[in-house]
DNA sequence: TATAAATAGGATAAATATATCCGAAATAAA
DNA sequence: TTTATTTCGGATATATTTATCCTATTTATA
């Protein structure tokens, strides 16, 4: 369904607005140790990240990665895979065809939009800070 | 969503279907044509359709790819995109956790519940008949 | 039985995704 | 202004997926 990056980013970005609840800048090392995933390609997807403004980072000593608590509720589910798998998941034919819309569908064309449609609202409707606070109340986990 | 050899192995078997209604085995290399795709590598995919007895296969001259007609629409979708890419996408957790249930669950896993839910139900309830008559009466197309 | 036509399957190549490494640039604080 | 710390970004390595190639095996028919 979605990348190992995106996951990776997907689990990232809620350890960092977590830290941001308490004004914590957090590094790729502390992340990837509490996400379960490699260190360097991490950083990676983080580099992605904030050129997509989807997260914030600052540079030298004191800095690290971090978001803007006021606008957690804001930052959806949808942007982060946006920003590293890009929109095929959103707009791309199921089997792959090059040209597939209403007029010229693809076998699982009507079938498939179902499930498109649920992915996307809840990609759409799912925020950060949802995530965030699941996870700080020990309803939902960050790794095995 | 699925891989491109899950892509390939769908629209194969809807043309070799589409073959077997008028009693005729067809070759990697017509489905390849059909459905725009890399022979050999197509071929490899059938194989393991074979292997999975998803569909039939008859060696030496006059053979070919083919399904029996009567078993057509009880063929699954969900048969063919498990013996290609595996039940992953059933029962994998949506942000690649080792162990994600409902004790112990991913930041995601009730929200994408729905999105698997509805998948399932598709894959599952889509057969192959249903998917070549489309083709058959020009609703639907295998290639752009 | 010989031949031609097909699938089966192993070996290899190319492309992409995942992962690592290291020096450059930025920045806070001493 | 120097130093320590930290992200940035290019280069490279590894793994996986996608794709190709070639030979072996099977089988219908002449």
């Amino acid at each position: 369904m979605f990348s190992k990056a995106c996951e990776y980013g997907i689990k990232a970005s809620i350890f960092i607005a977590i830290n941001s609840y308490e004004g914590k800048r957090v590094s790729p090392k502390e992340i990837a140790k509490e996400i379960n995933s490699p260190q360097a390609f991490t950083a990676k997807i983080l580099q992605a990240l904030v050129r997509h403004k989807v997260i914030n980072s600052v540079k030298g000593a004191y800095g690290g990665f971090e978001v803007n608590k006021n606008e957690l509720k804001y930052i959806k589910l949808s942007q982060i895979v946006k920003a590293i798998d890009g929109d095929n998941i959103y707009n791309g034919c199921g089997l792959g065809l090059e040209k597939c819309d209403e007029n010229h569908p693809c076998p699982v064309h009507e079938k498939f939009k179902n499930v498109r449609d649920e992915l996307k609202q809840m990609l759409e409707n799912t925020s950060l800070e949802d995530l965030a606070l699941d996870i700080k109340s020990g309803v939902s986990f960050l790794k095995a």
